[in-house]
DNA sequence: CTGTTAGCGCTTTCAC
DNA sequence: GTGAAAGCGCTAACAG
């Protein structure tokens, strides 16, 4: 071949801006490096971590993320039928609060409630229960009430991780804190604050910070001072803005989340995914920070 | 044709989960129905009602969206450039704050700054400064000050609709109130607050909702109450979190924007896009709200 | 080492 | 009416 007839040839590919047809190539390749993310969760404020993270991810191993949002069971697989007509290689669901019941084996579900498929990754709430006790107890907080929604899905896993804290640290377990099955958590407070004086908390788990930002009105309103009087920890995440105080909260690194996917889909070996479940971070407010 | 051939063939259909390959499709169409949306914005938070809106749109027109984030004229070129090889039939560059100079067929600059191509849509900053400001003097607040970060490029619009409000209520123009080039709103603050005796300002405009919530705490510990002393406004958008009071401000409507867009990407025709200016709506707190 | 060909899965066209 | 064939843009495998 003639190194003239070469130039020439990447001479016409640089002025006629040639761009190889990543759709032919998808075709004979049988993968078109698209990952359709369905965001199911009904907080769309929380997506945007998984989003940023996930991308991030994606785009180092060229992969493509395209993106939709379902709210109901119908919607999560309408969207899978359209996703999974050989436009996308891989879908991860996120966030879904209702049973699914899909066990695909492209499809990944990310924090969805009843999951029996392998192909899933999990919060250890047991876990973040925990270490949430652990931490209130050491700070001399022993009467820890919990309002968590019914839809949560998480409830007998937190209820282990509460039990175990309590256990070791000799702690009796008093079933009157707790308030798992509350369809509103406002109600399950106003059922806490009518029996404070008996039952004397000191301490809130909550679901998430946005149910943090809820309650802690409510509490001030009824006279409780956070931290002081009550302690509001979010099982779930803090908000990090401007204007909202942090509380101390289990975070879970969406940076972390999103490589154990991204291994999960290049390597394609359930292995990649190490254990399906992932531990959050403590998090305690800067008590240095804004009062 | 036999009619029970034509059943066999559907129940084959149905039973194999037959679904004809979209990518073949999109190599005969030479379109794939997906749109790349690469959001550039620093505030990751505002991507979220953007994406919602624009992905409820797009589905519903049986186009996709691919997502990207880029913070930097060369990240936003390299995604461009993965995206326009045939993957993406058109593309939606989002809140970039520094200049592009991009003018392609293709490409629609969305609340961009620097825009010379006729391809883009832009938030009406002028009307938005205007609206405020006659919000504010009907409230009787006829000093008010100016924040506005060098970077958001909405300068000269934003002092356009100030000096328009301010003459049509024939009030006099103190340049010593408007912070426009400040590299800090903190010490344009603290500008202010020095001379706040001889300026004796009771409003503020401030850029958005989180630059807000930054300086509403800075007021408050200069003994400035908001907003019964000082009126603060942000000219885009509030934050509706629980735990966040709602101060005024020029909401822009995400569903009228993504409606917009698609109309764009459906017609193909410039007029589609109407004018490319988008007004925003005025947002008043909710006087019977939290405290 | 270079050049040709077949075929990825579909649709459109053209011939029967 | 139905059925065959061409071709979208690319890359594989093959033949020269």
């Amino acid at each position: 071949m003639k190194e003239a007839s070469r130039l020439a040839v990447l001479k016409a590919v640089e002025e006629l801006h040639y761009r190889p047809n990543v759709i032919a190539q998808s075709l004979l390749s049988q993968s078109t490096g698209c990952i359709g993310v369905i965001c199911a969760q009904d907080n769309i404020n929380q997506t945007t971590g998984y989003l940023y993270a996930l991308e991030k991810h994606l785009s180092q191993h060229q992969k493509h993320l395209l993106l939709r949002f379902a709210n109901s069971k119908t919607e999560v697989l309408h969207a899978l039928d359209e996703l999974t007509c050989g436009l996308c290689d891989d879908v991860l669901v996120i966030g879904a609060r209702f049973p699914l019941n899909i066990s695909h084996e492209n499809v990944i579900l990310v924090d969805c409630v009843d999951v029996d498929s392998s192909n899933s990754i999990q919060f250890d709430h047991a876990f973040a229960a925990e270490t949430a006790c652990n931490y209130l107890i050491k700070q001399g907080r022993r009467q820890i009430a919990v309002i968590n929604p019914d839809s949560c899905g998480s409830v007998e896993q937190i209820l282990l991780g509460y039990k175990r804290a309590l256990e070791n640290n000799f702690l009796p377990f008093n079933r009157n804190l707790i308030f798992m099955d509350s369809t509103s958590s406002s109600v399950a407070l106003q059922v806490l604050l009518n029996n404070s004086t008996t039952l004397n908390f000191n301490a809130l788990l909550v679901a998430d910070e946005q149910e943090a930002q809820r309650i802690i009105p409510q509490l001030q309103a009824f006279n409780k001072s956070v931290p002081q009087d009550i302690m509001v920890f979010s099982l779930a995440g803090s908000l990090h803005l401007p204007g909202i105080p942090t509380i101390p909260a289990i975070e879970y690194s969406m940076d972390a989340m999103a490589a154990r996917i991204v291994a999960w889909l290049t390597e394609k070996t359930k292995s990649a995914l190490g254990s399906n479940v992932l531990r959050g971070d403590l998090i305690i407010p800067d008590m240095a920070g804004r009062k």
